[in-house]
DNA sequence: GGAAGTTGTTATTCACTGATAACTAAGCAC
DNA sequence: GTGCTTAGTTATCAGTGAATAACAACTTCC
């Protein structure tokens, strides 16, 4: 017979998957972690076990997103470590749509004194890693945000990425400025 | 003596302000109606009433900020019709953070049946008519929004306008190449 | 000055949600 | 196989929050 159980390592990771898709959805007030739960397949009280708290379950999962994010860039800069390469692998993000949205609900939520530190400094590291990685300048760099929070901020209106809406005429003359930006 | 009472018009108009406010800080789901009544000075029942549902609410503040900001870009438009007009504009809105908060609060709640359309339609009515009243190509429309997504996610985040956090090394280099952002 | 419409309130409900407690069962050591 | 640790459950609670209902008080109009 197959294992039924998991070592609480593996299924801690496993929610934080599941919070990443549910928080995507609802945001961080707006998603229950009895939501999380039913998605992972196990009851909510676990689930405030292993994590704690819902607060501290959603920081995990900022913090696996916002750690993604980087891995993505890292092994883009190993092959062409310019703004353009990690635009690129920016873009491709938008397949798992859900990490960057539930990057964007952290932002969103950093008027909570108690995610607010977290948020930002999830912020400054990838700002300070973009830096690093491709040696461009402030304003470069600058432009490379405005440009990524524009695409996730879309992501997040369903405008862009898995599950889009219908577009409007807005929508296609925008996208048709984002290159390889299409989801599908 | 003073008026007690106001008119319903009236009344509908502070509650909105007091809307702005609230929501800015929480977000849709995070905020409460009692919170809003509370700033407004009012019952919550009452807020209810004159709105019919907390969704009703939320969408009336969503496009009262949007109708403000459109407004502002108009009265820009009249002495300087160009993005780099309305860009100053945009950035000195950061002194009415919440207002530009609340706009990012709605685009992360699309998700939410209730809300997508209204809030699709309202960044699609901002995209055309900066493009009426600038004439700028597509892609400069686009680098527009893109910056002015990013200072609004740094407003939410608590980096840039009033009640900004102590500015880390990353924020004040990032800051540094945004002339005019600062909000004091 | 009283009837009528409008502006508001208090009381209450009902569903929901995060969290705790107490209990159960699987796996592992020996 | 027995006992300990770890993975999980069900039952439950206390607080909250949107919404409804019923009522109160101000304004206005004749």
């Amino acid at each position: 017979m197959v294992r039924t159980r998991l070592t609480a390592q593996e299924r801690h990771a496993q929610l934080v998957d599941a919070a990443v898709t549910a928080f995507a959805q609802g945001g961080y007030a707006g998603t229950t972690t009895d939501q999380v739960a039913r998605i992972a397949g196990v009851s909510q009280p676990y689930v405030i076990r292993l994590f704690g708290s819902k607060q501290d379950l959603f920081l995990a999962t900022v913090r696996h997103a916002g750690d993604r994010v980087q891995q993505i860039w890292r092994d883009a800069a190993a092959e062409d470590p310019t703004l353009d390469g990690l635009g690129r692998a920016y873009k491709q993000l938008l397949t798992e749509r859900d990490l960057l949205v539930v990057l964007l609900h952290g932002f969103a939520a950093a008027a909570d004194p108690g995610l607010g530190d977290a948020v930002r400094q999830c912020y400054g590291d990838q700002f300070t890693l973009v830096r690093e990685l491709t040696g461009a300048s402030a304003e470069e760099v600058r432009d490379f945000f405005a440009h990524g929070m524009l695409i996730t901020v879309l992501g997040a209106m369903r405008v862009l990425g898995p599950d889009a809406v219908e577009p409007q005429p807005w929508v296609t003359e925008l996208l048709s400025t984002l290159p390889s930006a299409g989801g599908e």
